[in-house]
DNA sequence: TGACAATTCAAACACCTGTTTCAAACTCGC
DNA sequence: GCGAGTTTGAAACAGGTGTTTGAATTGTCA
C-alpha cells in the first residue's frame, strides 16, 4: 500500500532482468490463480527472485499487477489489432467480420489466453482497482469501434438503442468462449469439443450476426419493445424506465 | 477436509435455524466475494454464528459452499423454470422466446442476481469442486432443451456442427450481461445504461437470434467455413478437422 | 581500486485464514 | 426436574498472507 524506491526504469541496469522475470511470472500466476489468490510468493519463486523483489520494484503486489494488465493488453492489441489491418476504404461487412475475429484471437489465442484473456475474464467478474483504466483505455476505444461499423451496417433510421444491443448480442458471442470455458468443457464428451477452432468460430459468428442485422435492418425497428408475456404495464415516461435506486 | 459430526438435518431441533442463517449468510458473501475470498468468519458473523458453527454443521467450508450452490440454483430453477409454464404444443418459436427470458431472469433477476447470478459466473471463471455437479445437474439439461428448441427451429438438413454453434451464440448473448456488468457499467455514462430492463433485452435477444437462425436455416449451412483472410490452407478431410491434441 | 549507491537476501512482523478444542450453555425425553 | 445429548462459545492452533527490515552482496563510476 506504500512505495518503497520504485527505481525509474531507465535508472536500473542489470535489475532490469528481474523486472522483467517478475513481470512475465505474474502474468502466469495472476492468469492462472487471479489477483487475490496470486501470492507474491509464488510470482517470486518462478521468477527466481527474492520475496522481497516485488515491494522493490514495483510497490506493492496491486501496482505489480497493474504493470501486468497494462503489458498484456497492450500487446494484445498490438498483436491483434481490432481493425484487422484492413485497407480503410473496407466495407463494413468486411470491418465487422475483421473485428470479431480479432476480438475472438485476442481472447482464445493460446499465446494469449492462458493471460490476457482468463486476466480480462476475471476483472470482469471480480473487478479491481485496474478495470476503470483498461476500460478507458482498451475497451472504449474497441466499443467505439463496433458502434461505428454498425452504423454502417444498420440503416441510419435505426434508433441507437437497437443498434447497441445489436453491438452486445455481437460481443456477447465472442465473450462466451473466453468467460465459460470450464463449463463448455463439461458439456461436451472429451475431444469432441474443440469448438475453439479459430477459423470455423469467427466465420459463425460473423454469419449469425450479419443474418440478424440485416434482418433488424430492415425491420426498421418499428417494433416497438412490447415483450412476450409480460405482465407489467409499461412505464408512461418513454425513457426513463430506470431504477432511482443509486444501487 | 475433514468431517466433523455433521447431524442429519432431521435430528437437530431449534439448531436447525443456525443452519439456515448460515445458509443465508452463505449465500450472500460468497456471491459477494466468490468462494476463496469470502471467509467464515464473515458468514458466521452476517448469520450470528460462533466461528465454530459453520464447521460443526457442515463439515468444512466447502461443504457449506456446495449446499448454497445446490439450494440456489434449485430454487432459480423453480422460480424461472427455463420451459418458461409453457403448453407442451408451443411452437419452436414461444420455446426458444420462454427459454431465453428465463435464462436471462435466472441471470438477471435482481431477487437472485446478487446470489445465484454471481455465483455461477464466478465458478465459470475459477471453478470448484462444485462445477462437475452443477454443470450435470442443472446446465446439461438446459443445454439439451436448447438443443431440441433449435432442432425444431432449423431445417433437418442442418448439421449439427452448425446447430450447436447457433445454441451457444443465442447463450452468449444472454450471459453476457451476467459476466461483463461491471464492465457495461463503466462503459456508460452513469444512468444512461439501463439495459437490464428485461423485457426490451429479452426481446432483442430473441429477434436477434430468430433472425440469424432463419437465414443459417435457409442456407442449410451449404457453405463449408471457408474463413476470411485465413492464411493456412484448410486441412483436406471435410469434415475432422478437429485437433487431436487431448488439449 | 575504492567508495557509494543499487540490488538482493534471509529473517522477521503483523495480520488473516480455516479448523480444532473443550468447557459452558442449552434442549428435550423421561 | 433430571441428566444425557446436542449445540454454542471463547480461545487457541497451525499455517499462509503482504510487507518491512537491515545486513550482505553486487554493480558502477570517479
Amino acid at each position: 500500500m506504500k512505495a518503497s524506491p520504485v527505481p525509474d526504469p531507465a535508472v536500473g541496469a542489470a535489475a532490469a532482468a528481474t523486472r522483467r522475470a517478475l513481470l512475465d511470472a505474474a502474468a502466469d500466476v495472476f492468469a492462472a490463480r487471479g489477483f487475490y489468490n496470486a501470492t507474491v510468493r509464488d510470482i517470486c519463486r518462478q521468477a527466481g527472485a527474492n520475496v522481497a523483489a516485488v515491494n522493490y520494484h514495483f510497490g506493492d503486489k496491486e501496482s505489480l499487477y497493474s504493470a501486468v494488465l497494462s503489458e498484456l493488453s497492450a500487446r494484445a492489441q498490438q498483436r491483434f489489432p481490432s481493425d484487422g489491418g484492413l485497407a480503410p476504404d473496407a466495407t463494413a461487412r468486411q470491418r465487422l467480420a475483421a473485428f470479431i475475429r480479432s476480438l475472438l484471437q485476442r481472447v482464445l489465442s493460446e499465446e494469449l489466453s492462458a493471460r490476457h484473456g482468463r486476466i480480462m475474464a476475471r476483472e470482469m467478474v471480480e473487478p479491481t482497482k485496474a478495470l476503470n483504466r483498461l476500460v478507458r483505455e482498451f475497451i472504449q476505444p474497441q466499443a467505439n469501434q463496433l458502434r461505428d461499423i454498425l452504423r454502417d451496417l444498420l440503416p441510419s433510421a435505426t434508433d441507437p438503442e437497437t443498434s447497441r444491443l445489436c453491438g452486445l448480442s455481437v460481443v456477447g458471442q465472442i465473450l462466451f468462449y473466453a468467460h465459460c470455458r470450464p463449463v463448455l468443457q463439461r458439456l461436451e464428451p472429451v475431444g469432441t469439443f474443440d469448438v475453439l477452432e479459430l477459423d470455423q468460430l469467427s466465420h459463425h459468428i460473423t454469419e449469425f450476426s450479419l443474418a440478424a442485422l440485416r434482418d433488424i435492418g430492415g425491420r426498421t425497428s418499428a417494433a416497438p419493445p412490447a415483450s412476450p408475456r409480460s405482465r407489467k404495464p409499461r412505464s408512461p415516461s418513454p425513457k426513463a424506465t430506470r431504477r432511482t435506486a443509486r444501487h
